[in-house]
DNA sequence: TTGAAAGCGATACCAC
DNA sequence: GTGGTATCGCTTTCAA
């Protein structure tokens, strides 16, 4: 069978390259670790030139045992396919990576989330990043959970679990507030796939009063693309009047053009679009999306700095406004 | 420091829970793994209830350091970010979570490939599937290679490695006839990011060869969103008179579609397009892509196994032309 | 049906 | 500067 690469049965160890460079295996390790203790020059080379000859490569699941590190850690999503997952998952596989760490990816829905920590942690993995939220009751159902969880862009909530997240507040309000003042809209809709009032629903309201607006006018659909596209339909039918709307993510803002476009309607003509994320696929819808920008590298490189030690506890991030077209911006005002 | 769940400090061991329960930790292994030995009711019914109270949850690297496996694959990809790697991500992920095995993600251009097999393997994974294609000097470049690797959704090359991939040729060939064959079409352009002559490239030819058509009008870009948009500009210019595109990824149709439509193109009016990938991005495109269909699941369940130990070796799985609109058919044609 | 004990590969402390 | 060696947590023969 064509198994790939040279198969030389077992792969070398340790002791292989203490044998063959006529050391101790403890000098092995010293140089492949660069200490605890030092070691002469010549010697080095020696073992440096076996581990060479050997292809030797250390066995991490045996460090990992007596060191207590694995130099993994794990990433929770509901669904990478998901474009706003997969930014965040590239964003986290790229933080770690600088730090010599590797990602164990894993998808669960929040129900079975309580499963897919127990199950990373027995891979002992260093920490845990989430971005499915939680359940209320995630430690009572995970036994002791001794290792760093942390909640990447998720509504910060009342659990123990720290948190990193946008500014979905202030980001969602200089969207609506883009509309209406820079726009003249006056009736702004709002999607969202939020659970009752999140964060991003409670700014829309609370922008609309601000200006003197009416907050009624919206939909909840799936926090995905074929969620939006089925929120065009209820937007439709249920606020024909409309004239602008603010979608809670990109996910459901490229679903709902889809779905407006299907219908006939024109953006930003016939109806404004801002929506919330930054993600790749907003600027390259048709027309592209007017969206509020998420530092999702910072984002990244403190979750994983945080659940490898460092203590970040819960920070909220500034967003940026990005202007494009479908909220009805010149094509040039960038 | 609001460290999440309660920090018993040290985990449980397995010898914990035999001490608690009154048994030897030889009758903990075999109830954990229900063998090889059998164990009297009682025992075990003690031993779950000792479990259970301290939240033993047994060490994988430590197993993992007898046994030789891991229950741990690595996947890599050039970029999770880019959709089609996504869609693959969330298959192969939902494949090796049916076995029980976690996914370890790597992201690495072919360069950086061998680097990353190394430190997968470090790891102890038991597997790599790689959509990163691999150098050709990989197996020298990474020592002695004990471990299995499988390409998925790459052109088959020479190499070694074991290769599961769509049936680029057939897919191609079958969207090609239908834009000149269905939609009348005379000057059909490609856009691939191949190196020169990928199996695509060299099925459009063919495509065209077949029909008396002549393939001059190609052009090569990115393999990705911004690389499509780039495509277009070059399309447009080089080749005014092209009716029609097969684009030999959706990543990149996003791309020059948004492109298109920024030059004032109508689609499929102006220009017909049609796609390779059949990820969920194609079904939102305004206006929604035609596209080859990609088995993913099936691919992505096949190539967990193969690492996993099952021969499949090589095999190229059939694809379906999905027909939606950029290429001239009507809307409710479906 | 249960227990004792030998490792798996690597780290790090303690002598030399 | 180098070499023994106990130890990490677990699986699995081998005896009892």
């Amino acid at each position: 069978m064509a198994r790939s690469g040279v198969t030389k049965g077992r792969d070398a160890t340790r002791d292989d390259v203490a044998r063959l460079a006529g050391v101790s295996s403890a000098v092995v390790s010293y140089v492949v670790n660069d200490g605890p203790r030092p070691v002469a020059a010549a010697t080095k080379a020696r073992v440096l030139e076996a581990i060479d000859k050997l292809g030797y490569r250390p066995n991490n699941a045996a460090r990992s045992l007596i060191t207590g590190r694995s130099d993994l850690i794990g990433l929770v999503v509901p669904d990478v396919e998901n474009q706003y997952f997969a930014t965040l998952a590239k964003a986290v596989e790229r933080a770690a990576a600088k730090r010599g760490v590797r990602l164990v990816l894993g998808q669960a829905q929040p129900d079975y989330l309580p499963a897919m920590v127990e199950s990373l942690a027995g891979h002992q993995v260093d920490g845990i990043i989430t971005a499915t939220p939680p359940p209320p009751d995630l430690i009572a159902r995970t036994g002791r959970l001794t290792i760093p969880l942390v909640k990447l862009s998720l509504d910060m909530s009342m659990d123990a679990v720290p948190s990193l997240s946008p500014d979905f507040y202030g980001g969602t309000q200089g969207a609506v507030r883009h509309l209406a003042e820079v726009h003249g809209h006056r009736r702004i809709a709002l999607i969202t796939g939020g659970s009752p009032m999140d964060i991003r629903e409670r700014a829309w309201v609370d922008a609309l009063h601000g200006m003197g607006l009416t907050p009624d006018c919206r939909v909840h659909a799936e926090w995905s693309t074929p969620g939006g596209r089925a929120a065009a339909t209820q937007l439709l039918t249920r606020y024909p009047d409309a004239t602008a709307v603010f979608v809670a993510a990109d996910q459901q803002a490229v679903g709902l053009i889809s779905g407006l476009y299907a219908a006939g309607r024109r953006i930003p003509d016939d109806i404004a679009v801002a929506s919330f994320d930054g993600s790749l696929t907003a600027r390259f819808t048709v027309p592209p999306l007017t969206t509020v920008g998420v530092p999702f590298d910072a984002m990244a490189h403190d979750a994983v700095a945080q659940v490898l030690g460092a203590t970040v506890e819960r920070k909220v991030y500034p967003t940026t406004l990005i202007i494009r077209q479908s909220c009805g911006c010149p094509p040039e005002s960038v």
